[in-house]
DNA sequence: TCGCGATAGTTAGAAGCTATAACCACGCCA
DNA sequence: TGGCGTGGTTATAGCTTCTAACTATCGCGA
């Protein structure tokens, strides 16, 4: 990832962490984050046990770096569409591909937290790059429409909109939007309509659809 | 649970399930699920290691009976509401509280579910159970407002509906209420709310308001 | 070019986990 | 009263994370 010019020792430090978390990902794309196991990484990549402890401190470590990472990812996503032109629908559909790309590195993110494991900080302002690109592209939807109980909450708690000088009601859409592609993401990657016949996506473009007209 | 009037030997077989499943929940909601461990169980029982496999063949079948006895919850929860005369406002607000109460238990149905691990099928029959309240509560909405394309789909996919002759309509607003409860919920118990200030509850009763208007 | 020091790797081992095997003792019932 | 099923024990295998101690190697400065 970074590959400025350091010396050859950071070099290869750089290509072996890169080595071991693409096998993590493999690893946690087919058995999940519980069955992440360090043993069976450092064997993979060709070394033996402990080794792998020269470049991660922990598991926990290890996870933190590969949660900072999806997190990117998604905001990377999220960016890349809004930035060639995308609006709230292109938003929707470029979150929707991400996370079906890859299940468990939507889960990792959005799936159940481990008790006492703390986010780190960058993870959040990612978190913010991310409302931002959504607040944006909420922006040019008209704003004159019925003011809800809620909006009036928001303009008391809006420090986290990050500057973005946006009508209360664009908050609300923008929460809104995150809260319903999440409803139907959350419950499919999880397979909760697996048993039920119908297509997500269709219902996923219905939600949308009610986003949109709102 | 099943305190029919069996042979000494069950009525104690019983009890004892009972303690462990109890402190299993213990264990489970301050801990997490990843780090419910049969040996500390056993030995908070009184037992030591591996006698507790008399009662629970494996540490996976242990997880099932939680996750069983969790939909059970959930669907008695869902259905004292509405039984009692509540609508869908009341339903939401209890499958709100019921996710609040205890969030691991909440998380342990609709948060990362494990891989290879398949819910059995009595799991799906209680989540069949709760979908019936649901087009309950809502069967008593109008039904004759537009009918969107993703109306017709369900037409053709309607076999989980438990054969409850039920409008279209009615099964589109029963599962979009579902999915909007969750996209609120999920990401309030992940905490992924925490750091934004404004208080989730009512940003759920503005979904539930949606949900009313609509 | 030599040598030193940081770095990368090794094996051994502690503590914990799930789970099995082998064994013992109690209690219920014929 | 005998016997068998049941519930408990300890020992052990094999897995995990992670620490300790040790070695070899590589790169940089003198």
């Amino acid at each position: 990832m970074d590959a400025g010019g350091k010396s050859s020792r950071e070099r290869y430090r750089a290509q072996v962490r890169a080595e071991i978390k693409q096998y993590a990902w493999e690893q946690l794309a087919t058995t999940g984050v519980s069955a992440l196991s360090l043993n069976a990484i450092a064997k993979h990549v060709g070394m033996s046990g402990p080794a792998l402890y020269r470049y991660f401190a922990s598991r926990d470590e290890l996870l933190t770096d590969l949660i900072r990472d999806a997190y990117r990812s998604l905001a990377d996503a999220v960016k890349a569409s809004a930035e060639s032109g995308g609006g709230v629908a292109e938003v929707a559909y470029a979150i929707r591909e991400w996370a079906l790309k890859d299940p468990q590195r939507y889960l990792l993110i959005y799936g159940t937290p481990i008790p006492g494991y703390h986010a780190p900080d960058d993870t959040t302002e990612i978190s913010n790059e991310i409302m931002a690109v959504l607040l944006d592209v909420h922006a040019t939807r008209p704003a004159d429409d019925h003011a809800t109980p809620f909006d009036a909450h928001l303009d008391d708690h809006r420090h986290w909109d990050g500057g973005h000088r946006a009508p209360s009601a664009t908050l609300r859409r923008a929460l809104t939007f995150w809260t319903r592609i999440h409803g139907v993401l959350s419950l499919e990657v999880a397979g909760h309509f697996a048993g039920m016949g119908f297509d997500p996506s269709l219902l996923f473009a219905a939600e949308l659809d009610g986003l949109l007209a709102d």
